[in-house]
DNA sequence: ACCTGAACACCGTTCAAGT
DNA sequence: ACCTGAACACCGTTCAAGT
């Protein structure tokens, strides 16, 4: 069999959903697309690259049309949703993610949209940058909490929602506290 | 020879800091104790636990006195910072602190200690919890950032400090953004 | 209590060779 | 251009057996 880059970049989404990143294993795609571990190779450099392009994938799927009208606040919380629901829709996902944006090959988009959502506020671009990597770091940390507590819980069957250490009640709320952060500058500088 | 599980922690620390943490494997921390990888499993259950006793081991060698007559956002700032020394101290420390912070099994001490002080500004537990848990998100993201820019510029040759896209600024920035925001509720509310 | 020795079931990656 | 086959250098973990 002869596939592209997109038909393999496909089956590594399907072992995630269906396995989970541990077993997302260079071997064991190359298992379920009948071929050889080595194959895979002339499509990616390496696993990192592979992983990289599967998590761009997992945010083109869970992308918006972005509304282009609200204030930017209103867009950071937008994004911020986007996002958390892109890391959410698959297992694993949110792991995924925020584990390529840290080797830095790829999950780009989220930080430069989030620095442009600031940007509008009328902040430099060095703030801007520091103010959407707060709340980047903050959306990938909550969301990593929360789909490993919504992962356990979903095999087990415990459910320790009422404690809502990561529901999405304290992630809007955590959310909001970064904003009310910028939203001060503003009133602060010049606008 | 014969070992307790603090010798094997020591060692691990040892390999971490010295090699990284994709070389701090079982067969490795054995072998440079001259023991077989199976006998490791008679001091820890597996892998996950010794991660977890040697990030909070890290914890520990970075832990300075508590200054308990500063305000509470004083003590939410010199966590932060104690934490982020702690991550800075040992190569891929950042790594191996969020990781196992992460799947639950160690380092609690931090979030504990944020939402303590978080509580002391007159907060309940439910917002305290979810106020913590966005300064450790943070903190988290923050400093694994910079270590990956830090580790990355010490192998090569290449400077990228000017862009300061995790610097120690961009630190405090971020983290008083997230003050502010506590703050700002503290006054809404009864305090 | 602490460790050995051997095994099981895996990894990512390289590389010459094939079509 | 895309893939095979074989190899290299590893993993975490289990378990009977030894002292």
């Amino acid at each position: 069999m002869r596939y592209r880059r997109a038909d393999i970049v496909e089956r590594a989404v399907g072992i995630l959903d269906q396995y989970g990143l541990p077993d997302l294993s260079m071997r064991r795609i190359a298992g379920e697309l009948g071929l050889q571990p080595s194959a895979l190779y002339h499509h990616f450099a390496n696993k990192q690259e592979l992983l990289a392009v599967v998590a761009d994938e997992l945010l083109e799927r869970g992308a918006r049309p972005a509304a282009e009208t609200v204030s930017w606040d209103q867009q950071v919380v937008a994004l911020s949703h986007e996002l958390r629901e892109a890391m959410l829709a698959y297992r694993d996902g949110a792991e995924l993610i925020a584990t390529v944006h840290a080797f830095g090959l790829g999950v780009h988009a989220p930080s430069r949209r989030l620095t442009e959502a600031v940007r509008r506020a009328g902040f430099d671009e060095v703030f801007a940058r520091a103010a959407a990597m707060t709340v980047l770091h903050f959306v990938f940390g909550h969301v990593s909490d929360e789909q490993t507590h919504l992962q356990a819980n979903s095999v087990g069957a415990i459910d320790d929602a009422p404690l809502d250490r990561a529901g999405a009640g304290s992630f809007d709320l955590g959310l909001s506290l970064i904003l009310d952060g910028i939203r001060q500058r503003q009133t602060q500088a010049a606008v």
